[in-house]
DNA sequence: GTGCTGACACAGG
DNA sequence: ACCTGTGCCAGCA
């Protein structure tokens, strides 16, 4: 068939492919780890961080959200209260449990990369 | 086509 | 710890 879109135009209610398989990466990070945006995209070998985060905040509030953060270890932006709350819950390493929050990316970054 | 905006990342100050 | 500038990719007016 002939379908020249460049655009991949969708339903509206519906996902587009890619936010599909960020959810679905978002939801395979186990509890007390996470992901950064950067992450995901390479993991997944498409788009880019930033995509990523808009993907997250269109759809992310159907999955573990608090598992896809910074570069840096912070959590997204307005939400900080919410995601200490589960990595207290997950018991997640953190590096400050006080604003800024921060998640000790060392121990909890997901997959363990290297050793 | 052009420009602004965004749940990013990185380097500087 | 915070702000700024630059690079990146895609959505939207």
């Amino acid at each position: 068939m002939t379908a020249p879109r460049s655009s991949p135009r969708v339903a509206p209610g519906e996902l587009p492919e890619f936010a599909s398989l960020v959810l679905d990466v978002v939801d395979s990070i186990p509890p007390g780890r996470v992901m950064s945006y950067g992450d995901v995209a390479e993991y997944l070998g498409q788009g880019g961080p930033r995509q990523v985060g808009r993907v997250m905040s269109q759809w992310g509030g159907g999955v573990t959200w608090w598992r896809v953060i910074h570069s840096d270890g912070t959590p997204a932006p307005g939400h900080e209260r919410a995601a200490l709350a589960q990595y207290q819950r997950e018991n997640t390493p953190l590096r400050s449990a006080r604003s800024p929050v921060r998640v000790d990316m060392r121990r909890a970054r997901w997959p363990d990369a290297a050793g």
